[in-house]
DNA sequence: CGCGCGATTGAGTAATTTCAAATCTAGTGG
DNA sequence: CCACTAGATTTGAAATTACTCAATCGCGCG
């Protein structure tokens, strides 16, 4: 279970097993249920969670009530409210999970000491957040660039897992599409 | 010139007049004449610039032959392709000039021999990507959950500067609209 | 004066939403 | 094992929103 987190680190930066246990000792383990809150807006939330085990979203209630989803994490990835997270103001976003789930979390200001402390975390850290920032970028284009029934096919050959995992109705939220419209799409 | 670059990255790190010559070192400048091109899609772009003056933006052309802007970069923005640039492969998007334009550049490279010479610069660029990750976010959100309208009317409201200075029909491809919805938006 | 580019306007069309109702499905208690 | 309910999904039809195509307008510059 360590392994994953390890794993994940390693895939930018190399760490001796006493690096790495130093790196765990600035991390905590949680364990959440279904339907249970991560975040809720409002919260100071001054936490980044590495999921072990499960599925979780993160979303944004807009001033007519409705939800839109911001992101969702597997395993192996990552999720916050990252200007909450960065900026240790109080969240706009929710997180929540879809399923029973296990994470690592490390607050921002461990974060900092860690990287103080090893720089290479620093490093990871900084490399990690350019992959988001890329793919946050195609995301864009994606919503710039594609209709309804190019994105959701586009989602579903890039994330096949989470396509058996999550409700259509949270696709449809993620894809800005109405469920309707996306059940259409799913027929044809 | 050098102070407006020496004055963003002391936004987040403090550095001493040595420190900053160090960090200056790291970097080249470069003037542009409007509709030049600063990356182009296919090539090799490990720069990230850091604008001086001017106004650039960086565009995607899809299969259609459409043109959709990722960002505009003026003042004190920087601007690159961020995939060529992190990844160290081939350009996917377009940067160029809508106005005669200075910047300071680094490599990729340069870039991290900076970081390992100065460590808090990383911290710096980490602060900056991390920052440049949340607006994206917000970017995004506002795709999902707004209007064409609404688009234009926060965009007129948060880039004052940009309104003036831009084309209609840049704005229009960056909000995702087409120039002649935007344009009946902007009368009403 | 007239060219050329950016911006506007109009009319018809396509994509998507909304509202409402019907259908399906998994999990629960008896 | 079955009936039942809440939630999820699908379907239909009307209403909206935004797009496309085409024509026109306005204006700065040679």
């Amino acid at each position: 279970m360590e392994q994953l987190l390890r794993h994940q680190i390693e895939k930018i930066v190399q760490l001796t097993d006493d690096e790495f246990h130093l790196v765990l000792s600035y991390f905590s383990f949680r364990t959440y249920k279904k339907h249970q809150y991560v975040v809720q807006a409002g919260d100071m939330a001054p936490n980044d969670h590495f999921v072990v085990k499960g599925l979780l979203k993160s979303f944004y209630i807009d001033d007519d009530g409705k939800t839109h989803i911001l992101q969702f994490a597997m395993e192996d990835w990552w999720i916050s409210d990252p200007q909450a997270f960065h900026n240790r103001t109080p969240a706009t976003l929710h997180v929540d999970c879809i399923e029973d789930t296990d994470v690592y979390y490390i607050s921002i200001d461990s974060r900092e000491q860690l990287c103080a402390e090893l720089q290479k975390m620093e490093y990871f850290f900084l490399k990690k957040t350019a992959a988001g920032y890329i793919a946050l970028q195609r995301r864009i284009l994606s919503l710039l660039s594609q209709s309804a029934d190019e994105r959701y096919h586009q989602f579903a050959q890039l994330y096949p897992t989470l396509l058996q995992r999550l409700p259509k109705a949270l696709i449809a939220s993620y894809l800005g599409v109405s469920r309707e419209t996306l059940s259409r799409l799913a027929a044809g």
